[in-house]
RNA sequence: CGGGGUGUGGCGCAGUCUGGUAGCGCGCCGCAUUUGGGUUGCGGAAGUCGGAGGUUCAAAUCCUCUCACCCCGACCA
């Protein structure tokens, strides 16, 4: 064995290490090593029933890629559908194999989050709620049920969430004499309770957030995506002028969009709905869209400027320092579990759930190989000890001791369940000091098997870090170059349809009058719908021209297309 | 709310038309075998057939009622 690397020291090198904001794992001074800079190990005997060959596993700038070699039908195939065969099935499956989620079954239209799909939940909420401190929020909680008699004093606000209530009507044994629903959303209970703490514009601004679960009663639902009940992070914030409350709202927009693109990998367009589109009691609302896998729009979060809608149907007033009483003005903002289906839509592939590092429950895995007991007993110790090591830097580390399964079963399990970098270490390894190491999306060698590294025991910590973050950074570019891929302007309304034929969508560009009439009609005919008038500095340039629909004058082109 | 469908070991299903011993695959447990990309064999445990009522000597199967969930459309983080 010439390539394999020679016995190391002892120490296992997390000298020199330090950790970066958001980024749990070590991070070397040095220079990092290119991935191929390390010797690889001599071939393995490849399986009859290894899969597809060709095709880079790493680059996905088409959506879909159905061009994409099939190979010899492996179990992971039969188990999740290809997303070209059937992309909502393709969706469920990967979250079936994952273990992230399922659906409740025995109460309609919500899910129970597995552990490892809550796992992603908790580190979105970790860096979140990190960010919302870093703005000035605090954290509160308010009750799970309201009257009803508040949701019904702001009337866009009843208008909007009346279809989808859940209501409670008995309680104790009796008829409640005021019904509670169940909490869509608490602007109305927190304008309550706004109302008995602002007195004063000492008291403002009021900058609260508040992590719940909310229900809502959807007809149609689909796990992450769209269930009955939700977890979600509302931010409730009162301001004592409409300027003030209006950078608030883009203050959180960007904390939003800044989460979206350093935390989930994946790159967002910051905007502004349409009346149509606007929460039901704002007077504006902004938005981060992202573009899915299969082309369609996915919101992912928005931030809502609600003027003095809720201050004057609650009564929440303060005493300017001019001595005058004014209406507080509010802002909301929020993002829930869908954050993990945007997750799931723009980095898993056929093999299963892709998860940026960041965010990954489990950074590394280490599959322990061994024949006779007394190698397992030497691995497995081996094992335990990097294991230890590389949690003391601050990864998230599995030993997978699973009796009575080979190798390769444990390799395609992790796969699915999308763990970034598995470590294989068996007695070879033991004897040269490293581990064989495989990326969640190694490129394919010219015959078909996927490129794994050697890494030594020294400084693994650092080398296995370096390529958590390589591996983040490629989430990233591959996300972007898919939205770039699937990105278009179009100045017609024979080009703007002929982007919404058949089940087609993409990111459309294009001017539009600024009216809802002209937004239900060209929804009418394409299916396709108005995601944001963006921000300055996204998608093109703002330039005048002619909606593609009527023709009249239109100051700068919005995003436009089907959504999830 | 319309349209369609499904309820049978943990999961996925067959059996229902034509009533007569509760079946299959996967998973699970045990033993052996295997272990660097999805081992194999043998043995085993596990089901009030969604619920109620009815017909019958006999009901998963036929009849009536009922409940729940899922999928497709209209609403939404």
């Amino acid at each position: 064995m010439p390539e394999w690397i020679p016995a190391g020291r002892e120490e296992c090198g997390r000298r020199g290490v330090e950790r970066v904001q958001g980024r749990p794992w070590p991070v070397g001074r040095r220079i990092a090593q290119g991935p191929n800079s390390l010797p690889r190990r001599p071939t393995l005997p490849s399986s009859a029933k290894s899969g597809a060959a060709g095709s880079p596993k790493g680059e996905l700038p088409d959506r879909l890629n159905p061009s994409e070699p099939k190979g010899v039908a492996t179990v992971a195939e039969a188990k999740i559908k290809t997303r070209a065969e059937d992309y909502a099935q393709w969706y469920q499956d990967v979250i079936a194999q994952a273990d992230l989620a399922e659906v409740a079954g025995v109460v309609k239209g919500c899910m129970v989050i597995k552990p490892h799909g809550y796992a992603i939940w908790e580190a979105m909420q970790q860096d979140l709620d990190r960010r919302f401190k870093e703005t000035g929020h605090k954290n509160a909680a308010f009750p799970l049920l309201i009257p009803m008699s508040f949701i019904n004093k702001e009337a866009e606000h009843v208008e909007g969430f009346a279809p989808e209530l859940a209501v409670v009507t008995q309680a104790g044994g009796k008829e409640l004499e005021e019904p509670y629903v169940i909490r869509p959303t608490s602007e109305t209970i927190i304008g309550h309770f706004f109302s008995k703490w602002i007195d004063s514009h000492r008291d403002l601004p009021m900058l609260i957030n508040q992590w719940a679960n909310v229900m809502r009663w959807e007809l149609r639902t689909r796990l992450f995506l769209r269930t009955g009940e939700f977890y979600w992070q509302e931010g409730h914030t009162a301001h004592s002028t409409h300027v003030e409350a209006r950078e608030e709202v883009r203050r959180m927009l960007n904390v939003y969009s800044d989460f979206a693109r350093e935390m989930m990998a994946m790159p967002v367009v910051r905007g502004i709905k349409s009346a149509n589109e606007r929460f039901a009691g704002a007077v504006e609302t902004q938005t981060i869209e992202a573009l899915m896998q299969d082309g369609k729009a996915l919101q992912c979060g928005t931030s809502h400027d609600l003027g003095q809608n809720f201050g004057k149907a609650f009564d929440v007033t303060f005493q300017n320092a001019e001595g005058e009483r004014d209406f507080v003005w509010q802002t909301s903002w929020g993002v829930s579990t869908r954050l993990i289906g945007a997750l799931i839509m723009t980095h898993s592939d056929d093999d299963g759930l892709v998860v940026p590092p960041k965010l990954a429950p489990i950074h590394v895995v280490i599959v322990p190989i061994y024949r006779k007991d007394d190698e397992k007993a030497a691995v497995y110790e081996a094992a335990d000890k990097l294991a230890a090591e590389l949690k003391d830097d601050g990864l998230r580390v599995e030993v997978d001791k699973r009796e009575g399964m080979k190798p390769g079963a444990k390799y395609y399990d992790w796969e699915r369940k999308g763990v970034p970098i598995r470590l294989e270490l068996g007695p070879r390894d033991l004897e040269g000091r490293s581990v064989m190491s495989k990326m969640r999306l190694a490129e394919l060698d010219e015959r078909g098997r996927p490129v794994k590294e050697i890494l030594p025991w020294d400084g693994l910590g650092v080398a296995v870090g370096e390529r958590l973050d390589a591996f983040q950074k490629q989430l990233y570019d591959r996300a972007l170059a898919m939205r770039e891929a699937n990105t278009v302007s179009v100045d017609s309304w024979d080009d703007f349809v002929a982007c919404f034929e058949g089940s087609k969508s993409q990111f459309v560009y294009a001017h539009w009058d600024g009216t809802s009439e002209t937004e239900l009609a060209i929804k009418d005919a394409t299916k396709a719908t108005l995601r944001c008038i963006p921000l300055e500095g996204e998608g093109p340039a703002a330039e005048p021209g002619k909606c593609i629909k009527t023709g009249n004058p239109s100051a700068q082109r919005v995003l436009s297309l089907i959504h999830i």
